[in-house]
DNA sequence: AATATCAATTATTGATCACAATATGAGATC
DNA sequence: GATCTCATATTGTGATCAATAATTGATATT
């Protein structure tokens, strides 16, 4: 949990000394991975101080990555100049599955066209991570696994304007993506997953973008089916600390 | 140039008093519009105590300001940690102009279905102050008319998930457009945009994508034809210190 | 008992400081 | 004359400080 870069480095006396320069590059990799994986929720309030205090750090570095999520878009300001986890609307959730159909469609169908066997064999075995996650009901896991599967997709489009774009709309689902997982009636399946690889094999690039565009539209009915009017609530009270490895 | 908040108000004595939370916001405005409108040019470094210092305030709020222009992808940093506004290659380019076909196609079809008088009135007005800088030669005034067709447009697509995107994009081209805008074979021409309010009057927002798509696709094209292989050179030397009101 | 008001705490914001790494420039050497 | 080296200056980073605004809690009133 704690970054306390201030032993990354001793000397021959084993004092301390600071690693300069990359504190909030630790901060960074640990709020993206906390909002894709649910370790923090929609509608929280994200304290910087506390959030310093509990990663070990002064309040500059964090006040650095939370400026850089809220214009992202992952994070939103309050009035108070505070920041916290958006709450999604039924209405801007499907808002943001349909331009996610359109980049990652496309994503998915330049990969497809650079497709390599190494490629191939590296997402059968993120594909079956996958799949032993869902078996375990891990939800981290999965999400992990989920979430990994699709960027190594997408980075073999080799579009370094289309990445940084669906890493953004990734990180504003995210915390309800996450939510949306405890509810028991939310259906767990990576079903579209085998079709993309088989469609990748047979060297088809529409129809492995038909795969994820149909992944994509499932993942959001799912959604929207547990979700209500003013956006997804959860049925019973979820503690504000979450562990998770990052 | 000047931001100098401390006398945006002042109180019976006539003291300087200090309006708190907006300054960051003055100087996010002063940069996104210096992108886009050509106040600083590709390769350029920006420093941040020298930035501070010209727009009179501390290197605080441009710090956070300049952190998340990297974070949306306007500026990128150097191994230094400095920050500069990055070249694009015609690889580059043309990938940033055929996503923008994508999403602003996209956000023009959905303007379209939510037209009113009101809108078609307005972007006529913008239209006409955008031919008579054109006939001009005013750059400014040119891409500023320019975006702001394009960009009232969208607005009534009601996307806030499209919008930002759109506009992480156009962040990224800005500069490189106002280059391009010197060099004397880059056509200057608003041809499309007549067709696309004729079609936003006929009520055809498949004609309204068309257009929007064909008025990407030529200045895409035209910027390709002027940029060299390892991206766009001015065969001029340029200053660097251009004044624009914001 | 519920609500409104007021005070105290706590929050971010902008400025300043200290430090280390980088970039810059002049000078010496080949 | 060109290049390498070293000293200087400048840069960003992280921490701390002062000031302001918002939030929370308690208290008093209706």
């Amino acid at each position: 949990m704690r970054i306390d870069m201030t032993k990354a480095e001793t000397n021959g006396n084993g004092e301390a000394k600071p690693a300069r320069g990359h504190v909030h590059e630790h901060v960074l990799r640990y709020m993206r991975r906390g909002l894709m994986v649910g370790a923090f929720l929609p509608g929280q309030v994200m304290s910087l101080r506390k959030l310093a205090a509990g990663l070990g750090t002064s309040p500059m570095p964090v006040r650095e990555v939370l400026s850089r999520l809220v214009a992202a878009n992952a994070l939103e300001e309050t009035r108070g100049g505070s920041v916290r986890v958006p709450k999604l609307s039924p209405e801007k959730l499907s808002d943001l599955f349909a331009i996610r159909e359109m980049l990652e469609g496309s994503a998915a169908e330049r990969a497809a066209r650079n497709v390599t066997p190494a490629l191939i064999s590296e997402l059968t075995e993120i594909n079956a991570q996958l799949l032993t996650a869902i078996d375990k009901r891990d939800i981290l896991g999965c999400l992990s696994s989920n979430q990994k599967f699709h960027f190594t997709l997408y980075e073999a489009a080799a579009s370094d304007v289309l990445m940084p774009l669906i890493e953004s709309l990734w990180l504003q689902f995210g915390p309800t993506m996450y939510m949306s997982l405890l509810i028991p009636s939310m259906p767990w399946n990576a079903a579209d997953h085998d079709d993309i690889l088989a469609a990748l094999k047979d060297g088809k690039p529409a129809a492995v973008r038909k795969g994820i565009v149909h992944d994509i539209r499932t993942t959001c009915k799912a959604l929207l089916s547990v979700a209500g009017p003013q956006g997804l609530e959860l049925p019973f009270s979820q503690g504000p600390e979450l562990q998770f490895d990052y």
